[in-house]
DNA sequence: CATGAATGAGCTTTCATTCAT
DNA sequence: CATGAATGAAAGCTCATTCAT
């Protein structure tokens, strides 16, 4: 379908100047894909909000698909990147774990592309993220973070020996992306307004409360905690 | 799939066989929303699929929004409908919650057009479900069962006082719903398949584990049973 | 086409309180075809504007196009009529003229659907006009008077001799039908409203100073009579 | 017919046999508009004809709509034209006068999509003339050559000095326009083919006959040979 | 006598993409 | 290295009309 061996494909990391557009058009595609879906966002609407045409964007990227890979591997190299800047040393596994997920949350509030972006790859059933390469050379730092806190837990007998690393990975994805997710209809549903900053601050804490709960050995006075680390 | 003869405009239940195009299209109108999302759902791939044509569609739903709109308004129908029908008596809350977290869970399991279908509804911001008449008139028994379970459990001196039901509602949603939504990339991302069936039981588990503990006044003896099988 | 040979047609003439829902129809249908020509016209506007269903239309017309011509039909027969009930006994030749002009002008004003009405039976070339066994029975008044009162006007000595009547009604219409039904395009070219007042009462005294100076023998003190007979 | 290279957006002049598209489809364009007015007209008649696509339509216009004010543009620019080419040197008021109805006459004649154009435009309440730039900055030097004749026709001796320009250019129009718009339903009543060679020599002279009347101070010998043919 | 249900054919317009320099 | 010109293939929707009682 698309010319991939098409010789003269501009590449990364040439000279300063190089490749503004390019960027510009990587930046306005992330944007209408996650507002409009990769069915609803049109070539134009991307070419135009990048001050661009249409035919710049066939130019550097192949394909309105290849372009939304292209956006893919940039909202989860950005991820990658975060992660990997998060320093953790001198807490306790407690409170690296607050932090982790205060993270992970924060992440997806300053995010909310990522949330629209993911969905559409999880409605085409994963086919791009299946594919691409560069998404399968990304680390992310944070599973592994996550196993050592837990290991860490475990050794200083505050936290369960039976919690699986990846299940509390998901569990913390779940409870931050779905509230921010499906804010629309939850907020419809419920007749309560979840972007209040008082409900975002609330569920900020449920979340650590949850979390923490699960994976804690002995019971604890969580809710006060919980406000205490704030 | 079912042939609920709704007492719209064409079918005044009369004549035997009438609605039943209306239907069909409803059901296909469904399956490839879900399936494609708003955007990409092509209104003649539903007409093909329901063995009917684009026209009748405009005949029965005047637009496609509209006709949108339906397959949301269904789909919540049948969720309030299933949810009425469950059944708590004899339990205990600690049981309830464990039964109510499987009815949750299975039903997106039951339901996979449900995940679909919501997201595009938040991608698009919500907008019909603040605008349809139906579904704000929809009740959501579930909410209420877990009010007064939680109310029940507080009585009992088994869970805490502090328990938010809106909070905990969500959370429940938000374990199940994430988990099979984001399917693809997260099997993706952890190199496991989340949708394999021994994966799936576990994490049936998992969320009971989660919510029991997050409302349990004392702790408790987890079902070990869960990750045993690990 | 057309199942003209449908034993059961509505006919004219029945019990009073019959023909409601046909009258409604003819007269929501010359506005509708008036105001958007026909192929502008849609079924479903007419059936609207006059209370009906589409279905009704082709109940009592057989089809869209059968009821433009009963239309045509109508402002022709109304037209015949009020023509007929013009009264120029008592007048001299000229002011038997001038009430010719004004009746015709005036008709045109009262009866804007008219003229959209016959330009766009030219614009498809008079085939209505031409079929139509009821529009070849109208006898038109008008002409037949206005032949009298040149032959009048040339006895008496104050008409030239070589005027055709046909000629004369032309330009009689003409100077009305065109001022009117061309009042857009040239109130925007001359950049003055000629729908004012004004403009007007000046313009129907234009016609009969034209006209009246085009037939006359003699010269005549135009002008002043002009406003005199207002 | 003419290849007028308009400089607009797709051509820039440069490479030879751009813009033939363009102009096939304006030209097609006048064609169907007047012959089925702008309803009736559809746009694959129009790229059909000229033989081109329905896409190229959009390509160059944008709408159906913007087509048809490029079409009513373009037969105002035309007729402007025209009228800039009149030359009235060496004539005397009377002839010059003769001379702007013949102008006027064989415009009407030889362009007769002007009038259904403009009747559709009449239809639609001027809305396009109103809007367009380019019909605004448009001069019809028909209009000063007019008061020009007047003028000096006046100082002369020989026209009334109380005449109207304007209401001399629309008379001049009306009597050309409706004759020929009108042609088909007039034939029908009146009987006559008003479109037979010698019916219209004759309403050649029965126009300038009617104008010159009008204006002329004095009474006079009329062109006898007019009337003589009948 | 009147009408609710259903529809085939065609409408304007948009979409992602390729051609050609 | 970059881009203006051109387009095939559908998309969503509307139209006048007929079926059936």
């Amino acid at each position: 379908m698309s010319k991939r061996s098409s010789p003269r494909r501009p590449t990364r990391g040439r000279p300063a100047g190089q490749g503004v557009t390019r960027d510009k058009i990587l930046r306005s595609a992330i944007d209408i894909f996650a507002e409009h879906g990769y069915a609803g966002a049109r070539v134009d609407r991307i070419s135009k909000a990048a001050h661009s045409t249409d035919r710049m964007i066939y130019y550097y990227f192949n394909s309105k698909e290849d372009l939304f890979v292209a956006a893919l591997e940039t909202i989860y190299k950005e991820l990658g990147d975060a992660e990997a800047a998060l320093d953790l040393s001198g807490l306790s596994p407690n409170e690296s774990l607050r932090e982790i997920i205060r993270f992970n949350w924060n992440h997806y509030r300053a995010h909310p592309e990522m949330l629209t972006l993911l969905n559409n790859e999880n409605l085409q059933q994963g086919k791009h993220v299946g594919r691409s390469k560069r998404v399968k050379q990304l680390s992310f730092p944070l599973l592994s973070l996550l196993s050592k806190v837990l290991a860490r837990g475990v050794e200083e007998k505050m936290f369960r020996p039976d919690i699986d690393a990846y299940d509390l990975y998901i569990a913390i994805c779940a409870l931050g992306y779905f509230y921010l997710s499906n804010r629309f209809t939850l907020s419809a549903f419920l007749g309560r307004n979840l972007m209040a900053s008082r409900a975002l601050a609330n569920w900020e804490v449920v979340i650590q409360d949850i979390v923490v709960r699960f994976v804690s050995l002995a019971p604890q006075t969580m809710r006060s905690g919980a406000h205490a680390g704030k």
